[in-house]
DNA sequence: ATAATTACAACGACAGATAAAGTAATTACC
DNA sequence: GGTAATTACTTTATCTGTCGTTGTAATTAT
């Protein structure tokens, strides 16, 4: 296996473009780029659950966009965390402790 | 926190069940109340959750169901893993460790 | 008597993910 | 000079898993 499948994924889409949007504000290509450097190429996450999930995150006010100033090429549309998100963010991150343990206690046993 | 919301456990539900089945035969009702006990409260899945998973897992192929013996109550539906099942949660498992590791890349260092 | 528990099923609705297709500009290369 | 590849984003329709609601049916507790 070296690709993960976008079920195991789901639902950790919001917290992972949160997490890249913590080291500054980004656009749509370039946390494409990102994710899948990060992840060591396990998961090259599809172009339209990513920006599904900054229509998603802005509609929550998680996230803000607003237009580049680059006066080349095709128009970036920037996206910075608000503090809301920041919450959102920490909060998933205790969250996903949970999860790992809970998880954990049910099919820790079948690893060798 | 202390229940885990149905997001962060969507998609893992199959697995879940199937690694009580791991423990021999099971039913709903009694797979539901060991859940929650394993869980330690923290994922009390619903019931419509748990019925339709079966559902999906015998239509897989990685269940199969059979009525109980009892001559009380209302008539118990007993499932049972198959060899198939056991095949493909030894692969679900695999595949855990590695989301694992890859959400962990992602939000570790926000864990305190 | 009736409320609670055990045990399951059918239905419709919703949300996140995805495939497919398209728009538009820039850069690489032959 | 022409074409392909890359950068950058959008729209639409579809699929799947989960869940709220409701209902059935038997048993046990009060």
């Amino acid at each position: 296996m070296e690709e993960l499948s976008s079920d195991v994924m789901r639902g950790y889409n919001d917290v992972i473009v949160l997490s890249v949007l913590a080291d500054g504000d980004s656009y749509g290509y370039e946390i494409s780029r990102c994710i899948n450097e990060r992840s060591g190429g396990r998961y090259p996450i599809k172009e339209t659950t990513l920006y599904s999930t900054f229509s998603r995150l802005e509609r929550s006010g998680f996230i803000s966009a607003y237009v580049g100033s680059e006066t080349f090429g095709k128009q970036r549309t920037y996206y910075t965390m608000t503090d809301t998100g920041r919450r959102y963010l920490a909060g998933k991150c205790e969250e996903w402790q949970l999860a790992k343990d809970v998880i954990g206690s049910f099919i820790d046993r079948f690893i060798q």
